[in-house]
This record gives structure tokens, sequence and C-alpha cells, in this order.
DNA sequence: ACTACACCTTGACCAAAATCAATTATCACA
DNA sequence: TGTGATAATTGATTTTGGTCAAGGTGTAGT
């Protein structure tokens, strides 16, 4: 399942992740030199929370899900990530111990890093250690977010709103939606039980007008789902802030 | 209102504060140059979110609620902080927009600080920036079990791991607590409609034995509680890592 | 093309929490 | 010490979402 990886091809990439943008020279060819690239299909598990992790993931392609489990199997999902985004960096922490599970639910490609240079790096290099934290308080107000949308939002209504976040908002006219995972994931993403989705769909359907065909929704235009969903938030619509590019 | 504050006596404050710990003297004595230490009473709104601000503040006792609030006047409460937390400093990131309002709920005494040294000071000062990084890390994942726990928490389980949060989780036999604000307040914190609290409230009495007087909570020992609540928990009791304490 | 399996939908029912409404309790302050 | 105002509780009812069960749809892999 190991790629045959070319450091300096990844070094390349590297510089697109926004927690390494403009970081130092020598950092970026430290930390490319231990990376590795792999190719994982769906199912796979990265690492189970409270595992102690030696290096840390970035999605090149794919995605992947990040939860947390009871023992008597119930699962909390805290996350669902794509392309340019960094996990278990947050180890660096905690002892190199993940706070999440993460599981790969679209077959993706994955750079991984040594946590250790990251933390030996992070107190030299300013620029990564600013980096993080602008990335971290992205992320923390993406929390925020979620948290008061379960709290004021019903269940067609969130679904309306993840759908705002999938797309450009600023367009006119027409438009067409394709989610990017499972209903079943998409459900659990937005904290309720699949038959919830299926009915708060359609029922979102019916007051907005939409049309629903598989994975494909489309509109002849974003204000019904606007007035629909945005209603229920503390944000003005357009909100691209909660985009998950951090 | 303002109180006549010792430049001094609260930079020996400020280094008590978890993102200043051995952070440069040079950096403390600017900052604390220009802090100002003010009494607010109960309701004093500090800002609203979305509004520009200038300073961010220090909380020396008493309480914040951080919150958001929708067209229509529902609320959702983002975190109510105490003794030694920071807030709006995250919008240093956004030029200077705080994501969130903030309202005294008990009268506290508020240090407040320019915002413009932090934001300078912590592109030269990697111990301030690695401080932030930390807390912002513990705040994120904090959000994160918020977000799992209204998920896969009740209400009553959800008050239950409430309680737990607010004591030393180590503490064997008999045990005291009081809430630290407001039933209703409580409510929000947590989600739900102060009914439903006072509902759930009764029901986790029900079904763990625990004794209720008004704001005082007793149990003969956390045993029934746990049994309770951290069953709908990923994390094992005891679980401080959620304290507030950043 | 067939099969196995996962995904999705629908219906019937149930449980949890919100809402509406009416008291009662508590507390700051005159 | 009374008196409003606010907080808290309780009851009745509705709404929302969860659970259980069955059937349909789509698709990867042989």
């Amino acid at each position: 399942m190991t790629h045959k990886s070319n450091p300096s091809e990844i070094k390349t990439y590297l510089k697109t992740i926004s927690i390494f943008k403009d970081c130092s020279d020598s950092f970026l060819a430290k930390i490319s030199a231990n990376a590795q690239c792999q190719i994982h299909k769906k199912g796979k598990i990265l690492f189970v929370h409270d595992d102690t992790i030696e290096r840390f993931y970035i999605i090149k392609s794919g995605w992947v899900k990040l939860f947390r489990e009871t023992l008597d199997g119930a699962q909390a999902v805290v996350d669902i990530l794509d392309n340019h985004h960094v996990l278990g960096e947050i180890a660096i922490f905690e002892n190199n111990i993940v706070p999440y599970s993460a599981e790969v639910v679209s077959n993706a490609e994955i750079i991984s890093l040594p946590l250790a240079n990251l933390k030996k790096e992070i107190k030299n290099d300013n620029q990564l250690a600013l980096n993080m934290l602008k990335s971290m308080a992205h992320d923390r107000r993406r929390k925020d977010k979620e948290i008061e949308h379960r709290t004021i939002q019903n269940a067609p209504q969130r679904i309306g709103c993840f759908l705002l976040r999938l797309i450009d908002q600023n367009q006119k006219g027409p438009v067409t939606i394709h989610l990017p995972y499972d209903k079943t994931l998409v459900a659990a993403r937005l904290g309720m039980q699949p038959e919830t989705f299926s009915r708060a769909l359609s029922k979102l359907r019916d007051e907005t007008g939409i049309r629903i065909n598989g994975a494909t929704i489309e509109m002849e235009s974003l204000d019904q789902i606007v007035r629909y969903s945005c209603a229920a938030c503390s944000s003005n619509f357009p909100c691209q802030d909660l985009k998950t590019t951090s």
C-alpha cells in the first residue's frame, strides 16, 4: 500500500498546506524527508482515540472521518475532512495521544509525517506556530458554530445549511449540489439518524422546492434554502467563513 | 466604574494567566502598562458579535457568558467563563472582529488590554504564540466534547456530566456541589430549555439518589452519577481534561 | 448477468424535549 | 418588612427526532 514517494514532490505539496505557509525551508526540507504517501481504502482506520501516535496526517485526496465512540458503540462524528486538511497534529500537545479516531471513508491518498519534527520545529519556527494558531482559531470558531446549529436549527434546517456550505454562496441562478459522501455519513456529521436525515431532506424539499435525485440536488436559486435555514442562524448569508478550508 | 489599577499589580496577575506563562518581561511590561481593571455588574455587555473591538479581556473574578443570537432572538450559549479566562483575544485573527457576544452574568472584575499589543507581540514572542496555541487546542478539544455530548447524552446525563466537571473527580465519599450560576443559565449552557433542565434534574435525582436543595446538590459518592452519565461518553472517568481551566 | 451487501427509504410507534400556561419561590431593594 | 421582578417548578400538550422493522435500490465483484 505504501507509495513510492518523491520527497521534493511532497515538499512542493506541503507548501500548499495552510499550516506550512511561508514556513522556513529548513523545516520543510526536514519534514518532507521523512514523509510517506500512502493510498488507503475506504474503511481503513488511521488511529483510534487515546492511541499514542508517532505521525500525523495530511489528506491529499479523499475523505476522512474523525469520531469518538463509547463502550457500547454509540458514535459521535467530530469532523469530516478532505484535501489539504491536517489531522492528528493536535497530539503534540498531549504526549502524542490523539483525542479522536480517524477512518478513511472514501479511497484516499494520505501523507504522513513524524509528529516529533513538528513538535520540535514549532518552538523554532514562529511562522509555523502562527499558522497553526490561526488554523486552530478558525476551527474552534467552526465548532462554536456547530454547537449553535445543534442548539437552534432543526434537522431540515441543518441539512439546508450543510448544503449551502458545500458551494460558492455568491452564485446566482440555478445550482446543482452533489453530496460529497454517503447520506448515512452526512446524517452522522449533522448529528442525526439516517432515517431522520431521509425524512428531513424530504421535508426540506417540500419546504423549499429543491429537486433531489440520489446524491444530486438541484434548485432554481439558493434563495429558498437561505430563507429556510439561515433564519435559524446568527450569521448573515453568505457565511463562507464556515467552510472547512482551514 | 473604572478602577484605579496598579500596573505592577496587574502585571503580577497576568503572569498567572496561562497564555502569558513564561512570556518575555518586555511584553508583559508593555501590555500591563495599558491595562485597565473594571468592575462590571451583572447584565453588562462587554461586546456584541461582529463588533470591532480594540481590547480583549481577562476575567479576574465573576462569570461571563459568551453567546450568539439570531435576528428573532434565539440565543446559543457558546461558553461560560470564570477567573483566569481570556476572551475576545481571538479577534486578532479576524481584523479585530469578535465572533461572539460577551455578557457579565455575575458581578465581575475584569481586566482589559489592547488587542494591538497582543497582535504585534505574538509575532515576536514565540512563547506567547505557543501558549495561545496550546490553550486553543485545549479549547477546541472541549468543543469537540461538547458536540459529542449533545449527540449521545440525553438531558439528565448532560446535567450529571456537567456536575462532575465542577469538582475534583478524585475525591471519595460524600460530595457537595454548588451550581456556579443560575439554573436558567446552566440550562442554556447545556443547550436545553429551563423547564427541561428542571425536569431532567429531578430525573437525575430519582435515578441516582442525589439530594437537591436549591443550588446545592449532595450525594454519598460520585459513583451513581458516574455510572449514569459517563456510560454515554467516550471518555473514561475521571475526565478532568475537560475542565475549563485552559 | 447474478449475487451479496451496503445504502436508503418508508411506515408505525415511541421517547425526549419544546412549548404554552399557570403557579410558586426567591431575592434585591425600597 | 413588604413588594416587584426574576427564577424555578409543574402540568398539559405538541413537536421533533429516535427506534424498530420491512422492503426497495444500487453497485462492486465474481
